[in-house]
DNA sequence: TTTTTTTACGACACACGTAACAATG
DNA sequence: CATTGTTACGTGTGTCGTAAAAAAA
């Protein structure tokens, strides 16, 4: 499990696109394509329903959308939580 | 941010330890030093004090253990509930 | 000396971009 | 023909394990 698959994933769903999605990351389709097979495998479901002219999500991405949603904003926290501590932190623990 | 940093993070702390964090990982003690370096050089904190003989965490350390555990439960979350659809999913759609 | 963390080195896997394919409208 | 998604190939980055180094009890 990667949070960038999730990202990925969650791009895709949003734009209902590979290619769209592709153009919002900032990298070349082929790279949204692997990685959204690379989740998939992962997963052992299938995320999306490729018509060839558009992209649907399967029950299973659909479940699945939230969740990847919420964990890509927990990761996010971890990050806040660390800039939350001063400014440029040791802990001297005086 | 990665999801296995994060990881190796929280099993440092639990441990207090990076050598017996690396036995639990069952990876080697290097990759655990070298995981832990890159989550503050991605944080742009240190997570760790590292006295010779025991480590602690520090102040950002200590405010960020929660949210990587809350992140790790997140991406455990998104699995579950790929899996909680039926059991071989595709959607047909009817 | 034993135990701890860090660094150097070589090998392997993963992800990227470009480009070529296949398929639909 | 134009557009969309997938696959092939070469390249670079990252991570691993082993092994050596540095420091303290």
């Amino acid at each position: 499990m990667d949070l960038r698959h999730l990202h990925t994933f969650v791009a895709v769903a949003e734009e209902r696109s590979f290619s769209r999605a592709a153009t919002r990351l900032r990298v070349a389709q082929s790279a949204v394509s692997r990685t959204v097979q690379a989740l998939e495998r992962d997963l052992g479901r299938p995320l999306f329903e490729r018509s060839r002219h558009h992209v649907e999500l399967t029950k299973t991405g659909l479940a699945t959308l939230d969740s990847a949603r919420a964990a890509l904003a927990a990761a996010e926290a971890v990050r806040a939580a660390a800039r939350q501590t001063c400014p440029c932190a040791l802990s001297p623990t005086p």
